[in-house]
DNA sequence: ATAATTAAAGACAAAGTTGTCCTTTTTTAT
DNA sequence: ATAAAAAAGGACAACTTTGTCTTTAATTAT
């Protein structure tokens, strides 16, 4: 559904905000442990959820490593998906028309369109901070 | 969701189930024109339904081209997936875990099962044959 | 039989994805 | 101040996907 790169970075924000914080923060290779991503190719990732928006922090030097900020917990999945450039994906046809609509419907619209509905819904409403609560509350992993 | 080379996939069997026949076969350029598909990537793509599964049938020369066997309209979506290996995705973690199952669940696991079950049913339930109808009652579209 | 037509098969190229490594910069601890 | 630690940034390689083109093989119509 997603591409890798969208994958670990979802994973990777979910164990940011679950066991970083400014005081404590999560080094590369711990992340990349705990989620079972490639390193390096986890940096390049976790650089695109730094730079522009600022989903996550980071800061160099001894101690240093990415954290995020409480007022982020508010972001939900689908932030992350534009981030890594995969959003417009919950609004294509799952056929590949140029456009999805009532006008130009593909012959699966009528039964996706429901479907494709509950998928925006998921990644809209699941903010990290609930992510988090439930992964506390129950038994869920990350890799 | 699916690849380019699945997207053309689908739509190239849909549009010779529906205007093809023993009788009135489909040459190459007419398909890639129908379905807006670069006329040599979906020769490699029709070799791939026509080789092992013969989900569609060639006949080279004058007259030739491609139809599908009326036995064939039983067929679904899935069995396309399937041929083109992309089948597997259907039954995959949405973050990414090497398993999707109950005993090691991701934090979105529990929301997208529901969701996972219906894009399976959507794909495993429409039928070649079915979808063909379904065009002809209403207005569909394959580009 | 011959020529025309059409898909099959293979070679190739461009672009994107995934992944690795090396150097630089920033920051902290001493 | 200095050295160490850590991310940033860039170069690069392997692989996959997408797409194009050329040659070959099969079939049909004449
Ligand atoms: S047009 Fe294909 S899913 Fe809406
Ligand atoms: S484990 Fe992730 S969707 Fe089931």
């Amino acid at each position: 559904m997603f591409s890798k790169a969208t994958e670990y970075a979802i994973r990777a924000v979910i164990f940011i905000a679950q066991k970083g914080s400014e005081e404590h923060k999560l080094a590369l290779p711990e992340i990349a442990e705990a989620i079972q991503s490639p390193p390096f190719f986890t940096a390049k990732i976790l650089q695109k959820l730094t730079n522009g928006s600022q989903l996550i922090q980071s800061v160099r030097g001894p101690n240093g490593g990415f954290y995020i900020r409480p007022e982020k917990l508010t972001w939900t999945i689908r932030e992350i998906l534009n981030i890594m450039g995969e959003g417009e994906m919950l609004d294509k046809c799952v056929l590949g028309l140029k456009l999805c609509s009532e006008i130009n419907p593909c012959p699966l619209h009528e039964v996706y369109k429901p479907i494709k509905t509950q998928l925006n819904a998921m990644f809209e409403n699941k903010s990290i901070g609930l992510l988090v609560k439930e992964m506390e509350a129950g038994q869920y992993f990350l890799m």
